[in-house]
Parts: structure tokens; sequence; C-alpha cells
DNA sequence: TCCATTTATATTACATGTTATATAATTGTG
DNA sequence: CACAATTATATAACATGTAATATAAATGGA
């Protein structure tokens, strides 16, 4: 077993190292995910999230709301309406916005995440991080600790019952 | 100005909003490393300095130490061979395993940034996340609003005088 | 010793992020 | 009120991560 150098290097590599981390995350949300049946990336939740909570909104506000550049927002637009999620609708004041809300689809998949599947996760993560304080290298280790001991499937099923 | 919903989520979406300061942190950093006209992107030195620090390495064992899959390796490993950076020999006792070495360039270049570039970024990165502690989600809130206030590179350039 | 299994690396296909730029609609100003 | 500048979205080109699989070398047991 070879040394984790960009643990080792702390403030230097922190970046790859909190993106690596979230990457895992992302990852095993995935997974708890997949076993509850849900059918869309776990990237691809805060847009349907942020429509739920803001109600309509564009193509640049929706990249504002979940922090992704416009293309990047662009393009999972098209992804989700294809997939018949969103629906888009050309402002009527200004006709280079469009306007993407929720389909019938996608608030039914919404609601049933609000009830089934985003508590799990938010409590799965919970019992990872809930409790951490102190410097962040320290917490970071033990995060990354914490996923290779039980990953965060593992503790939505622990939490579920 | 639109809600930031990953933010507002708290432990649901950590792993996207990880993912995202890293990826924020890895992009300031590139800057600093561009002003100090270092040759590389940010991801790429975790590889030299894993040999820097552990001596020859595998592809294999590379992965491991820069905490990315074997193909990310390959890729890479390919890439630096190609800019000068890195040789490969295929080893005497296994020929399916290649050991990856320096070559003089990637030494020159370790060492320059060891001295020039590292301390710099370090300091940077600790001057935005030293003194922080207390619970997982305030710090990643303190690191946001901090990055936002004052980006890396002008830290850097704060911390060099 | 032969051959099935395992191991190390490479390749392929894809996901998802970025920056730079194109296009079309709107706005503001001389 | 025409036209230059700005704004919203789309597209292109690229970077970098992954999983699945191919290929070649090493290993181990009948």
């Amino acid at each position: 077993m070879v040394e984790d150098v960009v643990r080792s290097f702390g403030f230097l590599t922190l970046g790859t190292r909190m993106k690596r981390v979230g990457e895992k995350l992302q990852a095993d949300t995935q997974r708890i995910m997949d076993e509850l049946g849900a059918p869309l990336q776990a990237g691809q939740y805060p847009f349907l999230a942020a429509i739920d909570r803001l109600g309509p909104l564009t193509v640049g506000e929706l990249a504002e709301a979940t922090g992704v550049t416009q293309p990047g927002a662009t393009r999972t637009v098209a992804l989700l309406v294809e997939l018949g999620m969103l629906d888009t609708e050309q402002s009527a004041d200004d006709q280079r916005r469009r306007i993407v809300s929720l389909s019938r689809e996608g608030k039914r998949l919404v609601a049933t995440a609000k009830r089934d599947v985003w508590p799990r996760i938010d409590a799965a993560v919970t019992d990872l991080c809930g409790d951490l304080d102190g410097p962040l290298l320290e917490q970071l280790a033990a995060i990354e600790d914490g996923l290779a001991a039980a990953p965060l499937n593992r503790r939505a099923a622990k939490v579920k019952s």
C-alpha cells in the first residue's frame, strides 16, 4: 500500500483532495439512489430541487442556483427535458430567455425523492459528518476514513431502521 | 441574485458542494501557478510529487498515491511523458509493470516548484483555511465566502511580501 | 508442464466540468 | 430611430474523471 500523497501534502493539495472527497460522496450517494430506484444522476437533482424550491427559472438562474457555468446548465436542462423531467417555454417579454419548469413527471419525482430518498441521504451524510468538529484537514481525514470504513449506502441502510 | 441551492441543502448536497469548492480551489491554484510560470496543470503535480517523495513508482502505485483510478493514471503518465517530465521503463522482473520516474526536466521542475511555487500555494490556502474550526458546513461556507472575497492568487501575492 | 486464473496496463466509451465563441434578442444612446 | 453594446442561450473544443473491457504477462495447481 502506497502513501496517499494528496493527503500527506496538507493545504497544498486541498483542492484536489476536496474534489476527490466530493466525487466519492457523490458516487456513494448515487448508489443509495440506485438502490432506491431513483432514475437520475446525483448531479441532476439540484436542478429539480432548485425549481421546486424557487419556482420556474431561466437557464442562467439555474446555473447560478446550482453553481455550474451557463453552458453546463444549458446541457443539463436539455438532458432533463429529453428525459421528460423538465419543460421549457420561451419567455413572453424577452425572447432570449427560456423559462424552465418541472414537468408533471418531474414534480412526481421530486415529491417521491423528498419523501423517500433525500431524507435517507441526508441521514447517511449526517451519520458520517454530523458530529465532526475541529480543523478542516482533520475533518477531511475523518470523512475519508469514515467512507472507507462504511460507505454512505451502508450508513443509509443502518439509519433507515 | 438567485439562492444557491447546493449551499442551502446542507448535508444532502455535500458531495456536489465539496466537489465544487475543490474545483474552485484548483482553478485558483492554477492561476497562481500560471502567474509564476509553472508549465503544468494543477492536477498533474501530485504525480511528480509522489515520485519525488516515494521514488520511482509503477502506474498502479501512482494511481494509489494520487487517488485516481488506474486508467486515469495511465493517461496522465502518458501525457507527462509526452511533455518530457516523466520517463518510463519496463520492469526487469515483471514485464507487465512500467516503472515511472522523473526525467531530468521533471526533477528540475519539482525542485523549482518546491522552492518557489508550492510554499506560496500552501501559504495562500493556509491564509484561507488555516484558522478555521467548528462544524464542517460552517467551514465550507467560510471557504466559499473567503474565496469570493479574495481569490487564492490575491492571497498568494499578499502572503509573499 | 500445461492451462486456467490472476494481475498490470491500455483502450474505449461515456459523464460532466470548463473556456471561448457564435447567435439572436434587447437596450441604450447619439 | 438606427445601430453599437449588452445580454441570454447555444455550440464547439477540450480537460479530466469514471466503469467496463481488452491484452499481455505472471502464477499456481492438477
